[in-house]
DNA sequence: GCTGAAATCGCCTAACG
DNA sequence: CGTTAGGCGATTTCAGC
């Protein structure tokens, strides 16, 4: 299942899917050159195996209300794996937390959070983060804008490296 | 277009379609609570009106050979307007770099960059990175593991935040 | 203005070669 | 993988609230 190896038809539909989810499967068909029917079986084999996690709408936050877009550097106290694991529980029931990943250097986590207003930040910052066991230091940093935000993997460098073994 | 305003089913067509953004729209009429031509049409608004960026297929970036994933933190020595969009515009050429975000504070911008492996990541922050117009400083730091990746925006926080407000 | 019902059209998705 | 074919969803039209 996780091993499957693609091939070139499957990397179009994996490339063609993360740039329009919701394309048919008769154009998504067209695009990557066979008929319909095995190109939904192949669809179906890439969600089973793992390589498609998920269909998403990329919603507009900020049009949405939320205004505030924070990363939070956060240090421990303890790096033993079970304090570790239970920080990254935390954020995992933090709505305002949206991505946490632990990193190696001196900060061991990264966090991307947003909220509806600055207040509303400061509130999870001081009530809820900072009071979370084990977290020793926070650095916040807000976000001024986003020159990018492209989801997902960049499937050309993908192709290159493939060309590139070949 | 863009201020328009969202009524509860317009919200829960969001949250729905940011859950599942393959769900077909006799299922998304269902789960809203009306009949499916209308849900239609509201989708397609929210689809004009920008509330809707988009639709994505979430690929599982490690199965697909990017095993590295980094965060860079770069600054300036220069913070002209001119100069700042420029190194956005840069960024959004180079396919590794997947998020480019300004920041306040010391540092300049933080960036989240994936690679098939740490020397063709080390090859773009020589080669690429560092060699940029007015780069005076990148920090990198390798993901060690994602606790937390939630694309998208929590629905349950603008709901609260809407009932505390009626 | 909105929604919903009916009808058409096109797609999805089996089964088979 | 392709073709066929039946059923279901998408989408327009039109009537009603």
């Amino acid at each position: 299942m996780a091993g499957t190896r693609l091939d070139p038809i499957d990397r179009k539909i994996l490339s063609e899917l993360q740039a329009d989810g919701r394309m048919t499967n008769v154009e998504l068909a067209k695009r990557v050159g066979i008929s319909a029917p095995p190109c939904l079986r192949r669809v179906r084999t890439l969600e089973e195996s793992g390589y498609i996690r998920g269909y998403h709408a990329d919603v507009d936050s900020r049009e949405l209300g939320f205004e505030v877009q924070v990363f939070a550097m956060v240090g421990l106290n303890s790096q033993a794996e079970a304090d570790l694991s239970a920080f990254e529980a935390r954020c995992r029931e933090w709505s305002l937390v949206r991505e946490c990943h632990m990193l190696n250097g001196e900060v061991d986590f990264i966090l991307k959070c947003v909220a509806p207003d600055l207040s509303t930040f400061q509130r999870f910052l001081t009530e809820d983060l900072l009071k979370a066991e084990h977290v020793a230091s926070v650095k916040t940093s807000l976000v001024i804008r986003d020159a990018k935000d492209e989801p997902g993997v960049p499937f050309d460098v993908l192709e290159d490296r493939i060309n590139r073994s070949a």
